[in-house]
Formats: structure tokens, sequence, C-alpha cells
DNA sequence: CATGCGTGGGC
DNA sequence: TGCCCAAGCAT
């Protein structure tokens, strides 16, 4: 229950004009979305379909405390909520807090990384434990900028720790977020490309004043651009804000700007990186070079692939030829 | 600011 | 079938 749907009626929200929110100059959205008596408009709403439709996220239970939301939120750091989960579930088993996952070598977070992609991301997981347990006694911080000092953690995970695991309210803006503000507030099909500091006004604009309230927003909000906003065909007829959405009172018109550049996988560097770790992860201890030769034919990119991944500490030699992940130099 | 960095599912 | 996309970060 966040109060106030009773007597809230149409005409008092409908007073707001759309076309007037679909501005340009600094200031245009100041207090846009807040009525005389400090009701959000646009979060209400919002709010309100959320609590019919949100998903039973494991990370959004109560008893998810700070690290268990940290390790979900770098997790998801593109990449899907359903792949995440089953690794979610099992990670936390293994390891409830900083401290038990800093005190095992960082190959072992690689290799429970699995598949899910990006795995330099479970090892600056594992340095970020291990700088929590040495600079912060083993206790998440609940502060923007311990969060950001540590690795793997930038202003979206940041902000993210300290909204849905602090409960504070803090603006937080991921690409659902950016989508569902450039389409309903500004009019455009997409938002441009970084983070901007007006970016974050504007987002705060929207939150309730509540800290509780605003960050159950700021979930609200990523759901809303995750499961009805989406990028590709959004579905508009079950959207709680459609009838002052900017771009859908627009005429949903096209993105503008140039198309987004094609990712590109099949035959680069990235792929044949995934191929080698995925060897040396699923190896109980350290594999042969011939092992990792098999993995792909063309021996240049091979290598290049190879050293990439000893550089950016993936991967360790232990001897000439032989291979491991950091930390599975014991085991053989 | 552009680029590199995995992986798999949906259309 | 390809192509697009997914709760970003570091350099």
């Amino acid at each position: 229950m966040n109060g106030n749907q009773d007597g809230r009626t149409d005409a008092a929200v409908a007073h707001l004009p759309a076309a007037g929110l679909v501005g340009d100059a600094a200031g245009t959205f100041g207090g846009a979305h807040k009525t005389e008596d400090g009701e959000r408009p646009f979060a209400e709403p919002v709010l309100e379909w959320f609590g019919l439709v949100a998903r039973e996220l494991p990370w959004r239970r109560p008893e998810a405390g700070p690290w268990a939301v940290l390790v979900s939120e770098v997790m998801l750091q593109q990449t899907p909520v359903n792949r995440v989960l089953p690794v979610y579930e099992a990670w936390l088993a293994r390891w409830p807090d900083p401290a038990a996952l800093a005190a095992e070598p960082s190959g072992e977070a690689v290799r429970m990384w699995g598949r899910l992609g990006y795995p330099r991301r479970a090892l600056r997981l594992h340095q970020a434990a291990t700088a929590i347990v040495e600079r912060h006694g083993g206790a998440v911080p609940d502060n923007l900028d311990d969060l950001l000092a540590l690795p793997g953690i930038g202003t979206y995970t940041a902000r993210a720790v300290t909204a849905f695991a602090f409960r504070q309210r803090q603006p937080v803006i991921d690409v659902n977020v950016r989508r569902l503000v450039a389409r309903a507030i500004e009019g455009r099909a997409e938002g441009p490309v970084a983070v901007s500091r007006k970016d974050l006004a504007l987002v705060e604009d929207l939150l309730p004043a509540d800290a509780e309230t605003a960050a159950r927003a700021s979930a609200a909000f990523m759901e809303l651009g995750a499961l009805v906003c989406v990028a590709r065909a959004p579905r508009c007829a079950g959207c709680p804000v459609r009838e002052r959405c900017a771009w859908l009172l627009a005429g949903s018109p096209p993105a503008d700007g140039p198309a987004r550049k094609p990712q590109g996988y099949a035959g680069t560097d990235r792929q044949v990186r995934g191929r080698l770790l995925a060897v040396l992860r699923e190896a109980d201890g350290p594999v042969h070079a011939t092992l990792l030769d098999a993995a792909w034919d063309e021996p240049i990119q091979r290598d290049r692939a190879l050293r990439g991944l000893l550089d950016d500490g993936l991967a360790v030699v232990l001897s000439p030829g032989v291979f491991a992940l950091p930390g599975d130099a014991q085991a053989g």
C-alpha cells in the first residue's frame, strides 16, 4: 500500500499535458512530476502496476541482504534474469558473505560463474569481496562513494545497491529506465548512450519523497522497462502510463539517431576467449596447451586470446604449456 | 567518448 | 536464419 490511490481521479493527473513534457531547455522537467501536495503522478501508477505484476525474484525478498543484492546486480550486468537465477542461488549458498568468497581463490569464482558471460565480472566480484573485508570489516558499504571505489561497481550498480539493499532515495538508471524515460517523458524512441547529470536529476524528480517508496519506485521503473516498455516491440496496451506517454502521444516516432553498431561475435577474440576459458573452467585442475589448441584452430588468434586471458588474470601459467584458473595450481 | 568484453534466447 | 538484445564496467 502506497497510499492515496483513493480519491486520485484521472482528472487530477490529466491536467499534466504530456506535450508540455517534451522539452529541451533545462528546468523544463523541474517539479513537473509532482503535484502541489507532493504526489508523483508518474510514479504512482507505476507503483500500483508493480504491486500487481512484479516478478518474485530472490534478491527482492526481505531476507536478501546487501551482499545478496550486490551479487545479483553484478550478475545482472548484461545478463538476463533467467540465466542469473540458478547461479545466484548456488553462489550465495556457497559464499553467504564477502568474507567467505574472499577466503577462496579467484578461480573458484570464475568457475562458479559458469556461462553467465563476461567472466571478468566474477574476478572483480572476488576483488570487491576482498576489498570489503579489508576496508569495511566485511560489510557491504552503504554509500555511493565507497561502493564506487570497489572493482566492477559503476554508477548503475552503486546506485542500485544503495536503493535496493539500503532503501535509500537514489535515482537508479539502467538501460530500462533510460528507455522508459526517453519514451514516456521525452517522447523519443530511445535515449542517449551515456547517463548525464541531467538524466539523474530528471529521474530523481520522478521519485516519491519517502525513501522506502522511492526505492520501490526505482525497482518498478526498471520492471516496467523490462516487461512492458521493452526495446523491440513495446506492449503499450498494458502500460500503466500509456495515457501520458509522450512518445505514444507523439505517434511512436522511430529512433532518430544513427543505428547502433552491430555487436558481432562469431570469429571475434571474444568468442575465442570464451572457448578457451570454458576449457579451463570445466577442467578440475590445470590443463595442457594441447587441450586449448583443440578449442580453436587458428593459432595466431588463439594465442592472442590466451594472452588476453592471462593479462586479465582470468588464467595463469603454471609451467610452460600448462594453464589453469587462478588457484587451480594446488589442485594439480 | 568509443571500444572490448560472453553467452544464449527470441523473433 | 541471422540479427537484436540483456539490471554495465573499465580504459
